[in-house]
DNA sequence: GCTGGTTCTTGAACATGTTCAAAAGATCGG
DNA sequence: CCGATCTTTTGAACATGTTCAAGAACCAGC
């Protein structure tokens, strides 16, 4: 497959620009028909190369997909740097990282569904717990981990520790919600962020509440049971 | 397809024998090998029909699938009776009633990951959240119903009529962490039941604290604005 | 510039879900 | 019992993801 030295020099190396000609060619298919009617045939015929030299670059149809998710990760990486540079309000912040990730991914969203599909089964390597998703998956989480570290919220340690991770929780069950929702302008996936986030927010101060403290810690020391069980 | 004189006298139909049989042997393939491995041609070769009569009656793959799931919904249904009967402690009767999916489940959960992948689709009819799931979404989402009602449980009515959707979408949550839970016995998901019921249970407590109550009220505001938007 | 190995490319072949036109069987009025 | 109509059954054909053996292109070392 892939030696040592690939790693380096491959920017130059001839069968690079194939794989990314293959992937650009696949992505711009992806997007104008969609995952279901875009074939392998299509994508190597309008790239112009041969089924089987897809397939040397990317092993299955599935993993196009996994190269599009990274993608999108990245893109939507970028759009926060900005976001969190110019605002301390937690609830503000986390609007923010919300909200671009549906404008970033909103030109895929009627394919997305597909890329959900895949991604649901355990075994995949496109599933978002998956061990091959890890790197993108942690991205994902220190980005939440920035909005709660430069943010104006007050927390008890233990909670703030393990709060990005919830708030990538958070987030996949937004993402699920989005794949389901095709209201027109994904108004209702717009009003679930706004109606949500400042609640969350709530809930979080309220810790400060002695009766409610207890719970907190209780459920924190569930989750890290879990994570290790 | 079907006419109206179907629904009242298909029991004997001769053909309702054929869709038995179809569906019976197809279950059987889909526990002993897994979905994926189960050929279409290999569940007619099976019953001893040929791969267009098993269409004639079943549209899809998925759709013998979708039978399946039907047939688990069932099974978890009676097995919640006995427990719902002898019980009054809701965290009790809850955690009967997480249990005994797992247990009901436990034959499928090697295969179990592939379902999902179908359910997460969308416009997949096998998603929970789809027009043709909502029968056994309903019939499901009526069994933590009562678990709520006739448990010991003291709320406030607006949570009250909320909680067993709800605790169907915690279900559906745990039912996620199942099918990617590889551990020995299952542990980690007998865990995360045992670990989450009473932290549920004591949190739904926790809204007779004043502090507590108005973000209660407001985030039952919000589910019935998303769920009505 | 030859040679041997590595990388890249090809297209035919395969596996499997799905469709469909045609045939076979069942039912029923006359 | 006949023919018409509806239901059921068939199997070949199709679409598409995937594999693979073979060859082409490339490159490093002599």
């Amino acid at each position: 497959m892939t030696t040592l030295t690939d790693v380096t020099d491959s920017a130059t190396a001839k069968g690079e620009q194939t794989r990314e000609l293959i992937l650009s060619t696949a992505l711009r298919l992806f997007r104008e028909q969609g995952y279901g009617k875009t074939t392998m045939r299509a994508i190597a015929a309008e790239a112009g190369v041969s089924v089987g030299n897809a397939y040397y670059y990317y092993s299955s149809k599935e993993h196009l997909m996994q190269a599009y998710y990274d993608h999108l990760q990245e893109q939507h990486r970028e759009a926060t740097v900005a976001i969190l540079a110019g605002e301390k309000s937690f609830p503000k912040r986390l609007t923010g990282v919300l909200r671009s990730w549906l404008e970033v991914s909103e030109p895929y969203h009627e394919f997305a569904g597909t890329f959900f599909k895949s991604a649901a089964e355990p075994k995949s390597p496109l599933s978002p717990f998956s061990e091959q998703s890890r790197p993108a998956r942690e991205a994902s989480v220190e980005t939440f981990r920035q909005v709660v570290e430069g943010s104006d919220l007050k927390l008890p340690a233990d909670l703030r520790a393990e709060l990005p991770e919830l708030l990538w929780l958070m987030q996949m069950g937004i993402v699920l919600f989005w794949v389901h929702d095709d209201s027109k302008g994904l108004r209702r996936t717009h009003l679930l962020i706004t109606s949500t986030v400042p609640l969350v927010d709530r809930l979080l101060r309220l810790t400060r509440i002695p009766g409610v403290r207890g719970v907190v810690t209780d459920l924190v020391g569930v989750i890290r049971s879990i994570k290790t069980a």
